[in-house]
DNA sequence: ATGACGGTAGCATACCGA
């Protein structure tokens, strides 16, 4: 079984370039983050004819996730349970993989940089580790149920120095500050596994590079996008890697593909 | 690497992002 999660920096704004991937790459199953439109906006038609069951978490313009399954989508969580969100940042659904229950999530955990014009503004970090917070109760809650859980997403967090290219520019940058860093160990302490460290403990696996100036060619990226396996996932681990071709294709998302190999 | 770039709303320019 192949799992992918991709911040496509919209759906519609990207959907050649997603098709053309999940012709290339066959996924099962792909968690979308950034999807930035409403239901009725949603190329569902494009998707569903590609193969998938379709659930979305939409809003206009900002956020945004979707679950798509070759597998049936046997029920859906929007938002994080005890936690007002104006925002769609999290979608969690129950599939049925040949009579066996897969939990799975999208998510897009809040950036918490101030707006450029108003750098002394620390709402957004606030609201950031705040969502942080909400997300742990939950992640315990997923841990304790004993369930096959993957949770895949664009988590907003540098974890270490070696996740991005220049850690000293970064080092007070809300994806890296010491608060966000503690606060995502503390969710793998719980006894999460990070797919990608688990298989490539010392390579870059970079999921980003900003559009501007030459980010891509200079490889100045960073490591944000994430697979985190409960117990009885990664038993089943085989591989997990970065997809790199959809950021080097035709009108990209500034994000590339995460894939995750299950067995069976 | 506080720049320059892309997306959305909506039609000029502001907001958002990592």
């Amino acid at each position: 079984m192949k799992i992918a999660t991709y911040n496509v920096n919209s759906v519609n704004a990207r959907l050649p370039n997603l098709l053309k991937w999940l012709g290339e790459a066959v996924p099962d199953v792909v968690l979308l983050q950034e999807i930035k439109c409403e239901f009725n906006d949603f190329p569902r038609f494009d998707l569903q004819l590609a193969g998938y069951d379709i659930r979305m978490l939409g809003q206009k313009s900002y956020n945004g996730v979707a679950v798509l399954s070759r597998y049936k989508i046997k029920s859906v969580r929007e938002g994080l349970p005890g936690f007002e969100d104006e925002n769609a940042r999290y979608l969690e659904a129950v599939l049925d993989v040949d009579g066996a229950e897969l939990i799975v999530a999208a998510i897009y955990l809040p950036n918490g940089n101030p707006p450029y014009n108003n750098p002394d503004d620390d709402s957004k970090f606030v609201y950031k580790l705040r969502w942080m917070e909400a997300f742990y109760q939950h992640t315990r809650e997923l841990l304790d149920s004993g369930k096959k859980v993957v949770l895949g997403g664009d988590y907003n967090v540098i974890l270490t120095d070696n996740d991005v290219y220049d850690p000293a520019a970064f080092r007070n940058n809300a994806l890296c500050r010491e608060e966000v860093r503690q606060r995502f160990m503390a969710v793998l302490y719980q006894g999460w596994y990070d797919a990608y460290r688990v298989k490539h403990p010392d390579e870059t696996g970079y999921t980003f590079w900003d559009y501007s100036g030459n980010a891509l060619n200079a490889d100045w990226g960073m490591r944000i996008d994430y697979f985190l396996l409960s117990p009885k996932a990664v038993d089943a681990l085989v591989d997990c890697y970065v997809d790199k071709s959809p950021r080097l294709g035709e009108k990209p998302s500034d994000h590339t593909p995460l894939v995750l190999e299950l067995d069976g």
